[in-house]
DNA sequence: GCGACAG
DNA sequence: ATCTTGTCGC
């Protein structure tokens, strides 16, 4: 039972609070990917965070985190970050290295109120945050995407712009990316890019979802 | 009312 | 999100 409406005022809270300048100047030194897993037998009880820390430009792991903890909420749709950030949030704080940017495992502000989960968790820690997610959730391409690798689209809603599909890899399904806090799209672009390693999806946030099943896994779940 | 719907 | 090794196709 939970209170919708007053989750999604809080959403727009915190929607407000988003900074869509960039706050990378340099090249970050630490990228964090967070990602969380959960049971299929169990889907609204436990959930399973995990952050891994990469340095640039090797990308080379220099720190990892895992958690299990009690999720509030089940799955509805427009409200993932109500579930998973608080686990997001305990892996963090057990960080020995923290990240001066982090990719999280879907939407940023290509959300109906500007508040995915990469936006939602970016505004907590008050770190840059790109939403690297695999599939729509809003939002129409501004003109169909090229089949090439490397090929990108503005990601649209009513005009604006959210975010944009990246087809990190030939023949895989586009990346939907958009700013979670602290970048601006072109940025998040570039480093979603930079940190890909010839797979459909970028290391941060490959290793992370790779790392999240291990600690579900663990855990027995 | 109908369709869409991150993870 | 998750079930799962081999197999098919680019
Ligand atoms: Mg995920």
């Amino acid at each position: 039972m939970a209170d919708l409406a007053a989750l999604r005022e809080e959403q727009r809270a915190i929607a407000a609070r988003v900074i869509a300048q960039d706050a990378l100047t340099a090249a970050p030194r630490f990228i964090g990917g967070v990602d969380i897993s959960c049971s299929r037998f169990d889907p609204t009880q436990r959930v399973h965070a995990a952050i891994v820390v990469l340095e640039w430009p090797g990308l080379t792991e220099v720190a990892r985190a895992g958690i299990s903890c009690h999720a509030d909420l089940p799955y509805i749709t427009g409200f993932l970050a109500f579930r998973e950030v608080p686990a997001a949030l305990a892996a963090f704080d057990q960080l020995a290295v923290k990240p001066d940017l982090l990719m999280v495992d879907g939407q940023g502000i290509a959300h109906p109120r500007r508040c995915g989960i990469a936006a939602h968790l970016g505004v907590m820690l008050d770190l840059p945050a790109i939403g690297v997610g695999k599939s729509r959730l809003i939002g129409t391409p501004e003109a169909p995407l090229g089949e090439a690798a490397g090929s990108q689209v503005r990601l649209l809603d009513r005009g604006e712009e959210i975010g944009a599909l990246l087809r990190s890899r030939a023949h895989s399904n586009p990346l939907w990316i958009s700013i979670g806090h602290r970048v601006s799209l072109a940025t998040a672009v570039k480093w979603v890019r930079a940190t890909s390693r010839g797979r459909r999806l970028p290391e941060p946030t490959r290793l992370a979802h790779e790392a999240a099943g291990m600690v579900r896994r663990a855990a027995c779940g």
